[in-house]
DNA sequence: TTGCGGATTAGACTCATTCTAACTGATTAG
DNA sequence: CTAATCAGTTAGAATGAGTCTAATCCGCAA
């Protein structure tokens, strides 16, 4: 199921701990894999127990801890709906978020360069704005090629 | 500083709160009022002790659910931020929100039916999405006529 | 081999929100 | 009238995601 990261992979990793001065470690790799193995926007809970069928003696402060780290150097994005836990998402490329009612699940909606430009339009002079999240509710019956 | 409801108000409260089968109450008034007054998004706790200037014996939990029967029948929106304090909103247009990073403000920004529309087709088909919520994080030097 | 510092850990803690059970007060039924 | 009903309110307990703390671990450098 968790299967190992790919040489890319962990490129990627080694690459964006690094470049903001921390260490790859085996909690941080395990993590990630987790993360990267089924990317259905799991919560801390999820990723906590996914990780721990792979390395037994993770305590869930780490997984708070390696997760805020990897949001902290850009390898991931938090994905808030409501007041419901935080979940994770490793999709880097600009995309929206849409939660289907009935099931809870979470995908990823790609997001044309043509739309964020009408977005950052509509903001009056003098508001600056770094990071636009947009997340739709409602129903889809997809039949999900890549469930996220 | 917290004026009482105009008619027009108190009869905008009484037939959505009618038209869902429920009742105005001294304390559900209170907190419309104190919604109206100042329309800054106040998280609940805010709400509260505003309140409570008016109506001291007034509860928390009661706070709690006049804000809830308020969005339940379309009077008031909450506004969501990453995992602080839901915020709630009295402003029923289309509309979107600018957090300043800085003082943590929230900001209406309007949204132009043209934006909405481009965003909504942004869907794959299959997917039938009845809320939206887009927020900005930012910094705003607004010199802020209207602080919300 | 000793010391340093980042990372990890378990468990305590926080705090917004929800739940519970008792109470209030207005309205309806007998 | 008097009782029964029922929505709304209340205080305080419970929940649960997330954060903090203090101890420990571990790799590396002196």
């Amino acid at each position: 199921m968790i299967r190992n990261l790919t040489e890319q992979d962990k490129e990627h990793l080694l690459e964006a701990l690094v470049k903001s001065g921390q260490k790859v470690t085996p909690q941080r790799e395990a993590v990630f894999t987790v993360l990267l193995a089924e990317r259905d926007h799991p919560t801390v809970d999820e990723v906590f127990n996914r990780a721990r069928e792979v390395m037994p003696g993770l305590s869930l402060a780490t997984v708070y801890n390696c997760l805020e780290t990897f949001v902290g150097c850009g390898l991931v994005r938090q994905v808030n709906h409501e007041r419901e836990s935080t979940r994770y998402c490793p999709n880097l490329a600009p995309h929206a978020h849409f939660r289907d009612k009935e099931t809870g699940q979470v995908h990823d909606i790609e997001l044309p360069p043509e739309v964020m430009k009408s977005l950052r339009s509509i903001l009056p002079p003098g508001f600056d704005s770094e990071v636009i999240e947009i997340s739709f509710l409602g129903r889809a019956q997809a039949k999900d090629t890549h469930s996220n």
